[in-house]
DNA sequence: ATGGCTCAAAGATTGAGA
């Protein structure tokens, strides 16, 4: 009987989250971490301070914005194998999936494109990304008996998600375009771990970094990590970790946890 | 009041995020 960790965290910038990720690591060392946003270029990632604290990584970076990675604790976790980057169906400049295999567990770190707001160009190159990591992943789903995809999917699951449903209501982020979405990946066999326990009530995951948006609790659960069937039957916690969104200059999101007995 | 903050590129502002 082990027991494996596996998070996500969009970071807003690795460069200048890397103090709190570290911190972040020390207290809450989990076995594989999905990161997103990273907001550098390869050449910058920094392979040795994650070294320094045990931890291994693959990584797909750019310049400016995006960027994907799984870290994992080089003490509990084989070397990654079959490491891909970006979506199979859908080739992409923008850096937003990044997948490896960890022994017999294949585990996929993704950066769901905004969608700025319903209608626009931008939103229209979220359905369709959508579309292909549908597409995909009820490849994958068939393939990979242990499953995880986990990362910031930029969609409220439905209202319990959002601080105020009435004002957010059809608005990017919680339409029924992207929910639906988010509904037919769960309909290929993945289970939203974070439902499959009680939880207090307006728990997010992201919070605007104007109007005072964390103080007031004003945020939206839109950072997910989804389990294909074999892993969500030895499930035992989903939670996600307010703390490091109350550090000085945090990431607007919060990391989420799940853990897993195996 | 459709802004408010933060980050990256710039080297003053602008685009993007959600």
């Amino acid at each position: 009987m082990s027991m494996l960790q596996l998070a996500t965290w969009n970071v807003n910038s690795l460069k200048v989250r890397l103090p709190h990720l570290l911190q972040w690591l020390e207290k809450n060392p989990v076995d594989l971490l999905g990161l997103q946003e990273l907001k550098l270029t390869d050449d910058a990632f920094p392979v040795q301070e994650l070294t320094m604290a045990g931890y291994g990584a693959v990584f797909a970076g750019q310049k400016t914005y995006n960027g994907v990675a799984i870290l994992y604790k080089r003490s509990t976790m084989p070397t990654p194998v079959d490491v891909e980057v970006n979506l199979p169906s859908y080739p992409d400049e923008q850096q937003r999936v990044i997948a490896a295999t960890f022994g017999d567990l294949r585990f996929i770190s993704a950066y769901v494109v905004n969608g700025s707001e319903v209608g626009s160009e931008k939103f229209e190159y979220k359905k369709a990304w959508l579309d292909a990591l549908l597409q995909d992943c009820s490849q994958w789903v068939k393939t990979y008996p242990k499953l995880a995809l986990v990362g910031d999917f930029n969609i409220a699951p439905d209202d319990r998600d959002v601080h105020d449903p009435a004002s957010w209501a059809g608005q990017v982020l919680c339409s029924d375009e992207e929910r639906n979405r988010w509904r037919a990946l769960l309909n290929l066999g993945l289970t939203d771990s974070f439902r499959l326990f009680e939880q207090p009530d307006k728990t997010f995951s992201w919070w605007d970094y104007r109007m005072l948006g964390f103080q007031k609790n004003k945020g939206l659960r839109i950072d997910h990590v989804l389990l294909s069937e074999a892993l969500a039957n030895c499930c035992t916690a989903s939670i996600i970790d307010r703390a490091p969104r109350k550090w000085e200059k945090p990431s607007d999101h919060a990391p989420a946890i799940a853990t897993i007995q195996e």
